[in-house]
DNA sequence: TTTTCTGCAAAGGTTTTGCACCAAT
DNA sequence: ATTGGTGCAAAACCTTTGCAGAAAA
């Protein structure tokens, strides 16, 4: 992760105990993480971290795109470290697990083609992958 | 979108005028719908339908790998066909007009490297670019 | 007729808001 | 000392369940 307390700094925003506690949780996660997942788990690290800063915490950092939300099976958001501009997803139809990977590179020649083809301007895009996750492939 | 009706109908599901209303939706649609979205745009359809029974089809069709349920930017889940044959499309964030597009090609490469690089089996994608049409490129 | 489906109401969870107190700068 | 952050309680939301009546086969 880069220099989150620098970025959170630089735009007027204080490095509290509650915070570091969320980032830290988020760094040594290697899953998609729940609001109440992480507030658990930061607990061990600051006692009396509510739920609501949790979410607010989590909802900073989204702003900041230092982290971000992806869907889970289960029905609630799963929040994950950003890697800076790169917003894909390969999802696991069987567990619901999501990985980022970095795409922006290999989409951009099929961009340029769709533009000349169809005259279109285009801004913005969506990809996501959906397939299965190392430990679902083992289990068949 | 392949044949639903025989699908469910296979399975001892009946093919009703609510299930009717969201599959209709769900194929006219160029971008993913939130079940709130897609009821009230099968209500033109079909006038009584409820809430529950939206949330319940949409259950059903996913189960049937008919529909999928995808992660939106803006947090809430949403819901697309499942491989519309692999149409993918430039979609006008003015006049909402969509143009297909052929893809397979370019992101075939992406996905291998994808592959490669997480240890995801991938098994389908969902691919939207966003932008203007030469119209409204020209109407400023 | 026989099941399955539907819609309502209500329950179960998750996320957001309001407000008084606390803490980082 | 100031201003932004925190936690609690409660409100607002979203999604699922239970059940009696409606509808497809």
């Amino acid at each position: 992760m880069v220099d989150w307390k620098q970025r959170l700094a630089d735009a007027g925003c204080r490095i509290t105990a509650p915070r570091r506690a969320v980032v830290q949780v988020l760094q040594e996660a290697c899953t998609p993480l729940s609001p109440q997942e992480i507030l658990e788990q930061a607990r061990r690290i600051h006692r009396k971290l509510g739920l609501v800063t949790a979410y607010r915490t989590l909802a900073l950092l989204a702003e900041f795109d230092l982290v971000r939300r992806v869907h889970r099976e289960d029905g609630c958001h799963g929040y994950v470290l950003a890697s800076p501009g790169h917003r894909h997803h390969v999802i696991c139809q069987r567990c619901g697990g999501a990985v980022e990977f970095p795409g922006e590179g290999d989409i951009h020649a099929l961009i340029e083609r769709v533009e000349m083809g169809t005259g279109y301007r285009v801004n913005d895009h969506l990809l996501q992958l959906f397939g299965l996750c190392p430990d679902c492939q083992a289990q068949g």
